[in-house]
DNA sequence: GATAAATAAGATATAATTAGTCATATTAGT
DNA sequence: ACTAATATGACTAATTATATCTTATTTATC
């Protein structure tokens, strides 16, 4: 029951992207220095976050990472989506997975509730709102 | 993000037991069939009910195992707790750690939120509300 | 009392996931 | 063309979760 710690990275990444001068790259070593994360690590979560179109890529000199999205659209929600793949805390509550018992099962119940609450409050803030406190836990 | 499965066989397991005669012992097979968990898996789960006192068991003929609390006084938060150790979602929320950015730290802010909400989600029924419904997944 | 059957307990092994590193390909400047 | 900066993708290691196997204990039966 914990997020990944590239869930972690993705979002500090992201984080550090909106509080840098809109539309310049900025490099991934310096994000990885900044915020003290493995740099070829961090590297691999950023792949997933172009994928997902979060962020964009140039490679070659001044290349670099830049936000592909307004930052204000963008919560933690998406983010984790985005890294883990899935937000189901439980099997049977993957979109795609039959129970016969879904309707009836009390543990069923309190997880999706779980769950609700859990989306509810990962996406209240957006990116936008996190990157103006500045700093994170390293 | 995700419940270990083991934490749900517990749950499963704890509900079995509430919904059988009171004082009983019933054995891990059994439970395990009818829940459909591996056996032996299922003896280690055990184990560690056992070590946070929540059931007791017996070994030999007649043995194995019974509720050892009233099961309207163990929520799934609690099972959640004695499986997987802990309840924070991410390192910098563990009672131990320290970070020194902790007090404006923005994605900390969130996250301790959102643990709470899974938190009070989590504690919201009690194994004698659960087993009142009877069926769940498998 | 000895023996066998039932049962949990504990140790070990496998599989899956997560985390991290290394080698390669691409781009831009010189 | 060459070199340095940079992302990309393949590979490896570590951790965690899951499952199985072996051993110890208890009780009933003979």
């Amino acid at each position: 029951m914990q997020l990944t710690r590239q869930t972690e990275y993705a979002v500090r990444t992201l984080i550090e992207l909106v509080n840098s001068p809109p539309g310049a790259m900025m490099n991934s070593r310096t994000i990885a220095e900044k915020q003290n994360m493995p740099e070829k690590f961090l590297n691999k979560t950023i792949q997933i976050l172009v994928r997902a179109g979060m962020v964009e890529t140039r490679r070659g000199m001044q290349g670099g990472i830049r936000l592909a999205v307004s930052p204000d659209s963008v919560t933690i929600a998406d983010v984790l989506k985005a890294i883990e793949g899935k937000l189901a805390i439980n099997p049977c509550l993957e979109g795609d997975r039959y129970c016969e018992n879904q309707g009836a099962c009390p543990v069923r119940r309190v997880l999706q509730r779980t769950q609700e609450a859990i989306l509810a409050e990962l996406s209240r803030e957006t990116l936008a709102d996190l990157a103006k406190g500045e700093v994170f836990c390293s």
